[in-house]
RNA sequence: GGCCUGUUGGUCAAGCGGCUAAGACGCCGCCCUCUCAAGGCGGAAACAUGGGUUCGAUUCCCGUACGGGUCACCA
């Protein structure tokens, strides 16, 4: 190979360069992190779609967890928008919104205006210059070349893979610029002839590399012999070169990742030699997936499929995001949930994370375990803390019930605080959207009752007669026991028995028992049969309403 | 189709050659109880399959089946 040549078509490829852009001046420009032993650098890389979905926010936390729980770990955001064709204005604000809202923040990268930190620019675009001078280094090393296929022959080379049941791709005897005399490369780049910049690869895929994955544990991988492409027609990095360089020179230490990715890492794997740069560690995530119920068998979350795929669902529905959390936490590390049991009150970003701890399989979404995790997280809130949250989701996505529960946030409070607290609380919703319906009888405007409700097995005169005594001796009781007590003597009066062990020992014996009387008293306060404590929600309504509501049934 | 990879109850999962194969969610039953929720107790329910290796395989090896991923000038 001629140098001289060689010296002359960088010089035609990367017009942008000068003698002093050298990878040794990048290494300057970006030297190794000055970290503790063992502190994790790590990187969420999401091209700016601006489409953000339970996939993204798992391995985001992934990340997030292996860089926070190493001592002095950085988590950064770096924009992968080297595709013009799928950038989507607004989409980084997007994803860093979304991501603080669910608690994950960046130590550096991309910021909704500007970069932060010392390793950017965070931007691939803005990081043309870095990508050209390793390429060039790549070039003058022999292990890059200029290819002039256009789209049609790379087409018909793919058919002809096809029927000749060769693999498909840029190899071999199908790499046909490979090995063109630098004359006449020059010669078609001096005529303006467009190109793509590929790497020349010296692997053989049926040697094996044995690689070791920090989730996926001892792998086989076969070596690569693809000259995929390094620079597109445009100058612009492929996703592999530019992955390569941001990684290196942006520091990572751990490069976590989707799996879909372990087929192209011996790719990566390659370049990484080939660059002489020291590779990160990598860890390829599982995938969450999804049950078809359709096709009947498991498969990728799909935006369009399926809405709880999208981020978005979860604001929409209320769910805490510290329940979505906590559940991507138990589908990321397996003994979480142990974990949790034993600190049931700890953040959960006490958790000693491990990535060794990560399944190798997809796990299937389950929105079922979502919902007790939720329900047991605002189990574990305040009535503040539940108000508060109440009212921010229903600010947004449902105003008529928003201006019920602010009228008086007093009262708000109260309805919340039944049941709550103690060794044993309520888990009555999952997310807030189950709200409104779940306490509607709290609030004149959405109460009513259906006399169909009443129980079939109380005639309608005891009904009323029950009620209309009832509502005559009704006045607020300061404990649960006497108030409990007057219902008992009503219960006794029209023959239903108070003493519910012989009633469910001889039911026979009874017209029926306190049990009835309760539930149409039940009935017409709240307007149902299931409820809370009706001695607690009767004092809440007062006294008045409580008399109303029974008059109005007797 | 090639290559990579995975497969323990319906779901998520412990398990690293020897056990009646944990636990959680869901489901069912019982208890508690004025209903519901919660809680307590109990139950049904699994090592994909065929060959090896071994005194012994859920665990190790090979094949088969079935998933998943990937084979772009997308990431």
């Amino acid at each position: 190979m001629d140098d001289k040549l060689l010296n002359e078509m960088s010089k035609l490829i990367f017009p942008d360069l000068n003698d002093s852009d050298t990878i040794e001046s990048l290494e300057e420009m970006f030297p190794p992190r000055n970290l503790p032993e063992g502190a994790k650098v790590t990187r969420m890389a999401p091209s700016p779609t601006g489409s953000m979905h339970l996939g993204n926010l798992y391995s985001a936390l992934a990340d997030e967890r292996i860089a926070h729980t190493s001592k002095d770990g950085i988590f950064f955001l770096r924009i992968e928008d080297t595709d013009e064709k799928r950038k989507v204005p607004g989409a980084v604000e997007k994803i860093i919104k979304y991501l603080n809202g669910f608690g994950l923040f960046f130590d550096e990268g991309a910021t909704a205006d500007g970069d932060l930190g010392n390793y950017g620019p965070y931007r691939q675009r803005m990081r043309a210059k870095f990508y050209h001078i390793v390429a060039r280094k790549l070039l003058l090393d022999g292990r890059a070349y200029p290819c002039f296929c256009t789209e049609e022959q790379l087409e018909e080379a793919h058919k002809a893979q096809e029927s000749a049941k060769d693999n498909f791709g840029y190899y071999g005897k199908y790499a046909v610029h490979r090995n063109m005399p630098s004359e006449e490369a020059i010669e078609k780049i001096k005529n303006g002839e467009k190109f793509v910049l590929r790497f020349r690869s010296l692997g053989n895929p049926v040697k094996k590399i044995p690689f070791k994955d920090s989730i996926k544990g001892n792998l086989e991988l076969p070596e690569n012999d693809q000259d995929f492409i390094l620079l597109k027609s445009d100058g612009i990095p492929t996703y592999h070169l530019a992955h390569i360089v941001d990684d290196h020179f942006m520091r990572t230490t751990d490069v976590v990742r989707g799996e879909e990715w372990l087929s192209t890492l011996p790719w990566h794997l390659e370049l990484w030699n080939a660059c002489g740069f020291k590779r990160p560690r990598y860890s390829h995530t599982s995938q969450v997936l999804k049950f078809d119920e359709q096709i009947g068998t498991k498969r990728k979350m799909s935006k369009r499929k399926d809405p709880e795929c999208t981020l978005e669902f979860y604001y929409t529905a209320g769910y805490p995001r510290s329940s979505v959390i906590e559940y991507l936490m138990t589908l990321l590390n397996s003994n979480y949930e142990q974990w949790r049991s034993a600190n049931q009150n700890a953040d959960y970003r006490e958790f000693p994370f491990s990535s060794s701890k990560m399944s190798a399989s997809g796990a299937l979404f389950d929105i079922a375990k979502l919902n007790d995790i939720s329900k047991d997280v605002i189990s574990r809130m305040s009535a503040d803390e539940v108000y508060l949250s109440v009212s921010e989701w229903a600010k947004e996505y449902n105003p008529e019930f928003y201006s019920l529960i602010s009228r008086d946030p007093e009262y708000s409070k109260s309805i919340f605080s039944i049941g709550r607290g103690g060794k044993k609380p309520r888990k009555d919703f999952a997310c807030w959207s189950e709200v409104p319906a779940f306490i509607s009888y709290f609030f004149d405007e959405t109460f009513s009752v259906d006399s169909n409700e009443f129980p079939a097995n109380i005639s309608v005169s005891d009904r009323k007669a029950i009620l209309s005594d009832y509502a005559k001796i009704y006045k607020t009781e300061q404990d649960n026991n006497s108030w409990f007590e007057t219902v008992k003597i009503i219960s006794e009066k029209y023959g239903f028995t108070s003493d519910m062990k012989s009633y469910k020992a001889n039911p026979d014996a009874f017209k029926g028992s306190v049990a009835d009387v309760s539930t149409v008293l039940r009935v017409a306060v709240t307007g149902r049969q299931n409820s809370p404590d009706l001695f607690a929600i009767c004092n809440l309504l007062g006294e008045e309403k409580v008399k109303a509501r029974i008059t109005a049934q007797s």
